[in-house]
This record gives C-alpha cells, structure tokens and sequence, in this order.
DNA sequence: GTTGAGCGTT
C-alpha cells in the first residue's frame, strides 16, 4: 500500500526526517509506517537498501510533517522492540530541516529530555561501511577510475595480496581459497562454454580423419584379402607342390 | 536461509 521512497523524495518542504536504527533487516516500510504514523503524521518511509541484493540495511528514514510530532515518536518509539530488535530512532543529519534541527528547536526538546541514553554511539569498526563505499564507488567514481573499475581480478589481486601480507590464518586461507575457487569456478564456465564452439569444430575434424582411417579401413579391409590371399598363394605354392609331389609321391 | 555498524531514494 505504502510505495515510500519508490518514487522518489516526495514533498520534503516541511518534512523531519527521523533516523530508525537497529531495526530487522525484514522490517519493510509498511510495517514502520503505522507505527510510526499512529504518534504523528508521516508523510515518507524509506529504507535504504542494497542495490546489489535489495536487502534493507537495518536502518530507515520517517520523515514527520511536523517536528514536534516527530520528537513524540522519538521519544516513544525509541527504544522500542520491533521484531524482537530494539529499535533507536534519531533525527536525521540529511535533509533541509536538518538545519533547523540543529538548531535548536529540536535540540531543545531533546536536550530538556535528556534520558541519558549510553547507547547514543561508541566507537566500532566499520565492516559495511567499505562494502557501501564501495558499492557506491563504482556508479559514481566510475569515470575516475576507469581504468581500475574495468580491471576485476585488480580487486581480488589485492585481496589477496594483503591477505599474504597479514598473517596465515586458517580462516583466511578458507576465505581466500573460496574467492579463488569462485574465480576457477567461473574461468572453467567460461572455458567450458566456448570450448563446445571451438571444440566442435575439432570434433568434426576428429570424426573427419575418423571417416578418413574408416575408409582407410575398407581398403584395409581389401588389403588383408590381397595378403590372405597372398598369405594362401604362400602356404598354396608351399602345398601346391606339395600335393602334387604326395600325388607324385604316392603315385 | 545467514549478518548488526550506521545516515537516505530522484
């Protein structure tokens, strides 16, 4: 029912954008919007998600028509369990209204409700982070680097040339061998689909010569006629005289 | 079928 995001940013003169966090990767925006919509009006729901898989991230934006309304479902959906996942809503950085936002309008609700949530941000590693980057990377950098973008096995090289840097690990190695089984997989597809097309010709070839030796054969098949008969004029002269001499003899 | 830090689509 709810097409969010699908076409585009719809009206954002006067929408908040909320930032829900921590939220199940099934999470659709249909299933936000009613939530999101009972403490405010929504006027768009959207997930990003995976240009590749079409997977959600785990994160969406409400935008709010209004910010107060906005700051209610924070402060009420905040923290709240969605799917068996304790969703974090938060306003949005992105968007005109971010401005204002910072401001301090929204700042001040904010600041006067103070829940002293630790959970705000800690310092982690980014693992997806790079898988986004580079994802993006290669729609909009795709000019700049060309030349890198059009070398594929360039990425795997220097996989697994810092997997050679870094230490031997076993599952690395697992990682490593599977990336490059994945590799072989495809060259032997790809080897295998043209060999039919240049085999087949040497198939041909191959009958060919086959055909050619079956002939071959046929002569051959003459041939051992001419030896057996040969072979009989042999043994034949051998015998030939020999009846004649028994005959000869006996007589 | 999987995973879990973070900020978005025309």
């Amino acid at each position: 029912m709810s097409h969010f995001g699908r076409s585009g940013p719809p009206d954002i003169r006067d929408t908040y954008s909320l930032l829900v966090l921590n939220i199940t990767f099934r999470t659709t925006a249909d299933d936000l919007y009613p939530l999101f919509d009972k403490y405010g009006k929504v006027v768009d729901v959207f997930i990003p998600r995976d240009r590749r898989t079409g997977d959600s991230r785990g994160f969406a934006f409400v935008r709010y028509k209004y910010a107060d309304e906005a700051q209610k479902a924070i402060d009420k959906l905040d923290g709240r369990m969605l799917d068996g996942r304790e969703i974090m809503v938060q306003f949005a950085k992105y968007g005109p209204n971010a401005e204002k936002i910072r401001k301090g309008k929204v700042m001040e609700s904010s600041s006067s409700k103070t829940r002293g949530r630790s959970r705000s941000r800690s310092p982690r590693p980014r693992h997806r982070d790079d898988y986004r980057d580079r994802d993006y990377r290669r729609r909009s950098r795709s000019r700049s680097r060309e030349r890198y973008d059009r070398d594929r096995p360039h990425r795997s090289e220097r996989e697994h040339h810092r997997s050679r840097s870094r230490s031997a690990s076993p599952d690395r190695n697992k990682d490593r061998r599977r990336e490059r089984d994945d590799e072989r997989h495809s060259a032997s597809r790809s080897e295998r689909s043209m060999s039919p097309t240049r085999h087949s010709p040497d198939t041909r070839r191959s009958i060919s010569p086959r055909r050619t030796p079956s002939r071959g054969r046929s002569d051959d098949e003459h041939s051992p006629q001419r030896e057996n008969g040969s072979l009989d004029d042999k043994p034949v002269d051998s015998r030939s005289p020999s009846p004649a001499k028994s005959d000869a003899d006996v007589s």
